[in-house]
DNA sequence: GTTTTATATTATAATTATTATAAATATAAA
DNA sequence: TTTATATTTATAATAATTATAATATAAAAC
């Protein structure tokens, strides 16, 4: 971890960013929870915990900054919050999302499903992407298993 | 049009649902603008032209009715506000999108590109599709040719 | 065609998420 | 140190969406 966290210092210097205690500490919970997909409000009260100072605006512009890095990403699955998630060290484009319609429960797909579609159209739209946005509706596994029973949790 | 507008109205009797002159005219809106992404304050603007007696409330109410019914789909292109989008009749899926970071302009494509990556998905994450949601991020064809130049308007 | 009744609408008010502001503070460079 | 700049805090403001209670209405039953 302290070695993302240096990495990324270096990213924030390289563009004459400051890497103070609240965005490290902003960092150090993406980092923890990186298989989560936390809302702004909920990096803020856990970053609470470890630096109780720190107020909401500040938790915002952290991630909106961190989000035209593309450090993060920023999505947001319909619910009204935009969610926050950690990208992969070195990956070009965003990873892709399950998502449980019955759960709600959240999944990442890490491998890139789309080169072949990229391709495509690259070709029949002329349209140079850049990057993308993939997520699926459906039932998971473990919801096809065992049929109905509700996630009480907002932290997708 | 009438005959699509007929369409809904079976379905939304069939549901026990009632269909309304506001919610007609929410239909109307939606059907002459099809091929724009518009926000529920751009539909209510419309309606309010042919309706005015209409509320906001209910122009969002109505969306909603419909996005359960899966006439239209919400969709969020990351700029704060829920667009809105008419399904094509009898189609399964969503279409895609390309959305331009330069211009900001949005293109659909109803193509269904994805049916290889959604058996993968299927088989390899045992995971049933229902839906999805996908959206390309890059430079469409106009702005490849003439670069730099703004849209100003709102209406995706 | 009326009447009936559940459903829907209106006109707010209330919430929720996010962004802006101004004063205070911290940081890095000179 | 000093200085200039970037950042944060605390709060207010804005924007999007949802809830509420009184009223009205569509469509089924008579």
């Amino acid at each position: 971890m302290e070695h993302r966290i240096e990495r990324i210092k270096k990213q924030l210097h390289s563009q004459s960013y400051k890497l103070t205690p609240q965005r490290e500490a902003t960092l150090r919970v993406l980092l923890e929870r990186e298989e989560d997909h936390l809302s702004a409000e909920d990096v803020y009260l856990l970053v609470k915990e470890k630096a109780p100072e720190i107020g909401l605006a500040t938790v915002y512009r952290t991630l909106e900054l961190l989000s035209e890095l593309k450090i993060v990403d920023k999505i947001n699955f319909g619910d009204g919050v935009s969610r926050y998630d950690l990208r992969k060290e070195g990956a070009k484009h965003f990873h892709h999302h399950l998502v449980c319609t019955q759960c709600g429960s959240v999944e990442e797909i890490e491998n890139d499903l789309l080169e072949d579609v990229e391709k495509i159209v690259q070709k029949d739209w002329g349209f140079e992407v850049k990057d993308h946005r993939l997520t699926f509706h459906g039932i998971c596994k473990n919801c096809q298993e065992v049929p109905v029973k509700v996630k009480e949790t907002n932290e997708i």
